[in-house]
DNA sequence: CGGACCATTGATAATTGTCAAAATTCGTGG
DNA sequence: CCACGAATTTTGACAATTATCAATGGTCCG
């Protein structure tokens, strides 16, 4: 289930590189901190954390990409966030040593940098300005977080959708002559999970952008943005 | 329209002390904060920030409390927090100097301690205990946060209504021997803008609790809660 | 006391959720 | 590489919920 594995990127002090709390590091101190990190791989499906599991260290994203959700008693699923390469989480509870206030489930494969919570404390005293790239980083999280409370609070489905379809083309598209294509980190479901709606009006909403030229779904994980500009309109000025 | 007003609460160390992030701090090191407060007043209605405007300072809540919300482009208003006394805000854009990303509005007569950006960042490298009391109540205010999402997100309406009584009758309730009275911050409207649903539905919502016994109206802003384990029910267990 | 503001109620419409069935896509094994 | 079964997605019909609009009633504060 989950794999202890070696890996080379890392021991060039390449993967901790990318990730922006570490950036202010050298070499040098990369290098010591290199010595501390566990590393794990999980395939698509593994539950890296349960809600309400203690959490004892500090993960980093390394390669795939994750969801953290919660469930509610009759097992609606509320996706919070989708971690990506250089994201982290866990350290909501590194002083106060609180259980996990979500799950977070591989939606691929994915490998991870795993620190204890006491490693990572003893970091944050010897170098200060990880503490401030914390803060910060919290800081855009929490932004991130307040725009999809406004979204799914006041925004209707159609905005919804369009934001998402932003969201993922600026981390997951690439562009193309015919516009950008999206590999999406969710299923319909996931996407339904994350806007606080149904799979089927993800579904319906989607076969409707098609019919208007708007997006061309290649595949189940594939779409085409062919229009960006009645995307925008449709997520409505944010 | 704003007031600045000098202390005596805070003159003698009293109003930082309740303050969690300053709590490990002795009261030689209170007084030397102390001389950098900067004191305001705000009356009811009044605006302390404008969403997309620059932040140069922290602002402490010492008195009274606020609401921190957003608006769509179309005026509708999602709430995202309510400070109260010991609360703070504005340490988001601390580093990145970002604009504000809501508008903070005085839901009555506010007080406020204002540390400036550059102060407040001195103090972080002065007192690394600060930091790390920063980086737990920002933990604690996105667990709040992703809470509320997820009740937006996957709750049924009855839920949220639950939801908000529990919180507020923790936050703003005393109790009585017929059951708890709460002194409500928000009207029903900002009830509704705090919840993503309609003044109305918060009406009707109430009315239908008030005829089945749960709570009691006394005014517009103080309900009675008659039967706190029925509240808990229609919350639902988180 | 009066006027402004806020809350409640009713009627109706619009939107989305739910359930059921069909169609498509995916992945595995031959 | 194809075929098959499983999983996912799409579509349709209908029901349920809540938003909206409009009018009335209540509360607060000078």
């Amino acid at each position: 289930m989950t794999v202890r594995y070696n890996c080379a990127k890392c021991n060039d002090s390449l993967c901790m590189h990318k990730v922006p709390i570490f950036s202010s590091l050298d070499k040098e101190d990369l290098k010591k901190i290199m010595g501390l990190i566990r590393h794990h791989e999980y395939k698509k499906g593994d539950i890296l954390v349960f809600d309400g599991d203690p959490m004892d260290s500090v993960v980093i994203i390394n390669e795939g990409s994750v969801k953290a959700y919660k469930n509610t008693a009759d097992g609606r699923e509320q996706i919070l966030y989708v971690f990506s390469a250089g994201d982290f989480f866990g350290e909501q509870n590194l002083f106060s040593g609180q259980a996990s206030t979500f799950s977070v489930e591989a939606l691929g494969t994915v490998k991870t940098c795993n620190l204890s919570r006491k490693q990572f404390q003893e970091l944050l005293y010897r170098f200060p300005d990880i503490a401030v790239k914390i803060i910060d980083e919290l800081g855009n999280r929490m932004t991130r977080l307040e725009n999809t409370l406004q979204s799914i609070g006041v925004r209707n489905v159609d905005n919804r959708i369009g934001s998402i379809l932003i969201e993922f083309a600026e981390k997951y598209g690439s562009n193309n002559d015919k516009g950008t294509i999206i590999h999406l980190p969710l299923s319909r479901e996931g996407i339904a999970n994350y806007l606080g709606i149904a799979r089927e009006t993800v579904s319906r909403k989607f076969s409707q952008l098609e019919n208007d030229g708007i997006i061309h779904s290649l595949n189940n994980r594939e779409i085409l943005i062919l229009d960006m500009d009645r995307i925008e309109a449709l997520a409505g000025i944010n």
